[in-house]
RNA sequence: GGGCCUGUAGCUCAAUUGGUUAGAGCAGAGCGCUCAUAACGCUUUGGUUGCGGGUUCGAGUCCUGCCGGGCCUACCA
């Protein structure tokens, strides 16, 4: 038995997140969750929301609301959605916790101790009128290089060139349209990531199992130009952690705080003091600090391909230049994107579906199954909804949930609602159980390597087994002269049942949930040793027809929602 | 501009460190079954692996040029 720890990309606080948002880091991180849970490891499985920087304090304004209520708003709708989906977090924690706020000052004072954070005095743009500092990105005007009237003051969506704001003809701001923006000094706070550039990359080396998406947006940071680059960690913002060296005040940096960038990574570790303190665990530090039993404890983390660079090098930093004995990431998934019916996912044009429409039209699982048997892994991956309708309604509905109908119906009209006695497995059950454990070692090896698509396959292999079994074996004939062989059959079939919900419950855990209420096999384990896992229903066990598992989504239906999602939500 | 990833059957994807006739699901065709959600099973059609060179006994895989798609490029998070 081994120990777990699994973080994923915790969300931004702006908004409700899309299809591609969930299965780039939170679903995949489940499933991992699920299955490390289901074969008998301790998990600790954390994930929160991102609450600090311009865009939840922009939202907030234009919601007309204090920033704060906001996210607490928020943070209680995005919990809600995952808990719709499923998501298992064993804490869903928020980064403007308290716990995040102390261990992201304290971390600020040791790196500094360490002589690893210098100010820098700059300036920046300045709207009076918005009242404080504004990003690039939040600067509109005429692009130099082209004429573009609508350039963003990092780069230009026209010509591809990339800008500095004080290029910008005509600059204004996009938040309020003012133009009378000035330049004005500031003051912040750089960690001096050029300095452990070497460590980093020592690191990195070490790291020749992760996935080659992971590693080569490492590499092309650490050696791309002048190689690691010093990064800001503080703005001029109101709302977040402010800058200070644990609990004491930082002369010059009165009023600023923590970059969302540096206290979003920490609050992995916040998060697990907040799970002990919402009284769901305890000894946070057993699973974070090596010096108190983390030693063991393997971390895997998730996320899109855009979070990598922060995850291999920023948060690494953050915890290597403490030269505290902080657990450090073991390996990391990164996911491509998913692309909506030949476009982008757009959150700003509401294209494509989000996670509350998700749920308003089905149930999870339908929207699990697809998302992780398609995950984007080896390239960016697209969502139509006809190869929705086709995946689903097949390998749900057909092959999984016909099964289950069609073995229990067929047991209650000819031997009735509970398991039959009689008969003994002969060389084509012996065929079968050989197969399915062949199967299920597979699909056991890729779970344990997180190849998502293939362990979906695999699965999905195994549910097929059941169905060539079944039409081999023909209890509907066999039951006519042979009674007691179709017994054996149908009870073959019904163990069948069960072994698929336990094997499926960490992609489909609702369907996984219904059939064994049906089979009356709640709690049943994981599969060790096939040829009793499945006699594990023994004759006279009672059970029920569970209702339809899946539904099939229909030709018109699934029109009306391709209409509905095609743009302005 | 630079870097990385990618292009395989009508569609979505595989192909163990270069190694036999490039595989699977869906869709299509044919047959079978009748327990089941018109479900299931079997058989089968379909590929000059984007294009052109090169290395090799052997290339989907390595090198090179071209064409197409995507991502990143450090103050959005």
């Amino acid at each position: 038995m081994a120990r777990h720890l699994i973080t994923s990309a915790i969300p931004y606080i702006n908004g409700i997140k899309h299809l591609g948002n969930l299965v780039g880091s939170q679903l995949p991180a489940d499933l991992y969750a699920r299955y490390c849970r289901a074969r008998g490891h301790e998990v600790l499985f954390l994930c929160a929301t991102d609450e600090h920087g311009t865009p939840a304090e922009l939202a907030a304004a234009k919601a007309g609301q204090p920033v704060a209520e906001y996210c607490a708003e928020m943070h209680a709708v995005q919990a809600k959605l995952a808990e719709g989906f499923r998501l298992s977090f064993d804490h869903f924690g928020r980064s403007s916790s308290p716990q995040n706020h102390r261990l992201t000052q304290a971390f600020a004072k040791s790196l500094d101790e360490a002589g690893l954070i210098r100010e820098v005095s700059e300036t920046q743009m300045y709207s009076p009128q918005d009242g404080r500092f504004l990003p690039d990105r939040y600067i509109e005007g005429t692009c130099p290089n082209c004429g573009f009237e609508s350039a963003r003051g990092d780069q230009c969506d026209n010509c591809t060139k990339q800008l500095d704001p004080v290029d910008l003809i005509e600059p204004r701001s996009t938040i309020s349209g003012a133009t009378n923006l000035e330049m004005r000094e500031t003051k912040h706070l750089f960690l001096r990531q050029s300095a452990m550039k070497d460590d980093l990359e020592a690191w990195i080396d070490t790291k020749t199992d992760w996935p080659v998406l992971t590693t080569s947006i490492a590499k092309k940071w650490l050696n791309d130009g002048d190689g690691l680059q010093d990064r800001g960690i503080t703005r001029d913002l109101d709302w977040g952690v402010p800058v200070q060296r644990d609990d004491a005040p930082w002369p010059g940096m009165e009023g600023k705080v923590f970059y969302v960038w540096f206290d979003a990574p920490i609050e992995y570790i916040a998060c697990a003091q907040e799970w002990e303190e919402a009284g769901k665990g305890t000894d946070w530090a057993r699973w974070w600090r090596t010096d108190k039993g983390a030693d063991d404890v393997r971390y895997t983390q998730f996320m899109g391909k855009d979070n990598v660079p922060f995850h291999t090098l920023s948060f690494p930093a953050t915890i290597l230049g403490s030269g505290e004995p902080w657990k450090l990431v073991d390996y990391i998934k990164s996911f491509n994107y998913l692309n909506y019916e030949g476009g982008q996912f757009s959150t700003s044009r509401g294209r494509g579906v989000f996670m509350d429409q998700a749920l308003e039209i089905l149930p999870p699982d339908y929207w699990r199954w697809w998302l992780l048997s398609h995950a984007p892994e080896s390239n960016d991956a697209e969502f139509t909804w006809e190869n929705f309708q086709t995946s689903v309604n097949k390998d749900l509905a057909d092959v999984l949930g016909n099964f289950a109908s069609r073995v229990t119906k067929f047991c209650r009209s000819k031997f009735g609602e509970e398991v039959p006695a009689g008969g003994t497995f002969g060389d084509r059950e012996r065929q079968l159980v050989a197969d399915l454990s062949a199967k299920i070692a597979e699909y056991e090896a890729q779970m344990e390597a997180i190849e998502v698509r293939k362990a979906a396959a695999a699965l999905r292999a195994a549910w097929v087994l059941g169905n060539e079994y079944l039409q081999e074996a023909a209890p509907w004939s066999t039951f006519k002269e042979d009674p007691e062989t179709a017994a054996m059959q149908i009870r073959l079939g019904l163990n069948l049942i069960r072994l698929y919900a336990v094997i499926s419950a960490p992609f489909i855990p609702d369907a996984s949930a219904q059939l064994l209420g049906a089979m009356k096999a709640e709690g049943a384990d994981w599969p060790s040793d096939l040829d009793s896992d499945l006699q594990a229903l023994v004759p006279g066990h009672i059970f029920a027809v569970p209702d339809v598992t899946f539904r099939k989504i229909g030709d018109a239906e699934r029109e009306d929602w391709q209409a509905r999602f095609s743009g302005r939500r």
